[in-house]
DNA sequence: GTTATTTTTTAGTTTTGTCTAAACATTAAT
DNA sequence: ATTAATGTTTAGACAAAACTAAAAAATAAC
């Protein structure tokens, strides 16, 4: 089945409220798309009837199996579009939000299947949020501060919390984005700074501080 | 100004059909865009209403010099997706337009300016079609048959006249690939072979019919 | 447990882009 | 130069997705 840009809409922001609470209202749907209450009453309807969604009058709503099913491939495409827009065209975390809800809408399935492998099958977007697979399914990946990493372990960067230009340009001269795959090679317990290997790149030594901003996950 | 991706296709559209005929026809732009000659007529007095086509009742049509502009940009993008989704993403080159097609109409200029950087300013799309600039300039790159190329001057691969999987097969085999950076060495008067360098690997030698088939292009 | 407030829904419009069927221009045919 | 055929436009309708204003239901206040 085939869903307007405006059904995806509503149905990537349905599933994103349900994360916070149990069930989702009118008001706060119309909230998180910017748009009318009487707007939302409508298109439920239309998604009740497409049989994504349990809904009863003045009750609140939550999107059904297939409901979800079809928010995960949605919430999925724009993940990848988002890890896409930094990792390959250099955008900064905050600037991709927006773009990627433009190109999540771009239907081809074959599409996404290559942007995957191009990007190396990654499991988390530029902000730490897992990247659900082909069926839907999200791996909970245990995301850890590198300040947190055993040694000698072998990591992937998945996002950094602290986003001035003084820590871009930090990242930028260890050669470390998100994606770059890293091990610690030792942890002083003096000051709790420790010594990473990047890629080919020397080893380098980074403060705890710095550490605790850089966000990892392992296989 | 913003513009709705129905008023962008037809942009389009007219753009093409003014490569081949003098003025558009109300039915050739209905037939090119697959709807009725009514709606076209309907988009046509919108399109006027926005200054961007001179258009008088029953006597045909052209864009003037703003809309032309805009299609320009239409078409860059979609020629970008295009390089991209061969280059990058892997797709043959007869899958790519329709996923273009949509892709074409995401709106961020940020979002094109970094991707041309990404592809490395390509100036042709895999179909061998020149890739207009940001300020729609089109840079008539002068292409030719690598069979015609003088020796050691270095090319860029543009297109691929030939796409059966034996060619394919054969390209992927000596690295070529549209973007592709390469040098003739020499040319077998003979039989018109000739010795080829792609990047960092072995040279190696075409016969004169697989030559013919490989487009290409320099600055 | 009424009354007041908030939330949600309905009813009726609007805009965008499409359509069909009929009317009108233009071009071609005899 | 009429008539026939073709191409184009108008008029009116429709579907999707939004809106406003008013009605109805649920919740909160006293």
């Amino acid at each position: 089945m085939n869903f307007s840009v405006s059904e995806e809409n509503y149905i990537k922001s349905i599933y994103h409220l349900q994360q916070q609470s149990e069930t989702v209202t009118t008001n706060s749907l119309a909230n998180e798309i910017q748009t009318k209450p009487a707007s939302v009453t409508d298109m439920l309807k239309k998604l009740q009837a497409k049989k994504l969604l349990e809904y009863k009058k003045y009750k609140g709503f939550r999107l059904n199996a297939t409901g979800n099913k079809i928010a995960l491939n949605i919430v999925r495409r724009h993940r990848l579009w988002e890890y896409f827009l930094v990792t390959k065209l250099g955008f900064e975390w905050d600037k991709v939000h927006d773009i990627a809800d433009e190109l999540e809408h771009v239907s081809s399935i074959e599409l996404i299947q290559k942007l995957d492998a191009f990007l190396n099958y990654p499991q988390a977007d530029p902000h730490g949020d897992p990247i659900p697979d082909v069926n839907g399914k999200i791996t909970v990946i245990k995301q850890q501060s590198i300040a947190d990493v055993p040694v000698k372990r072998n990591v992937i960067v998945s996002s950094v919390s602290n986003q001035s230009p003084e820590m871009l340009e930090l990242l930028k001269h260890y050669h470390i984005g998100i994606g770059t795959e890293l091990k610690v090679n030792m942890r002083l317990s003096f000051d709790g700074s420790i010594e990473i290997k990047v890629s080919k790149y020397a080893a380098c030594i980074i403060s705890e501080q710095v550490a605790k901003n850089i966000f990892v996950y392992h296989d």
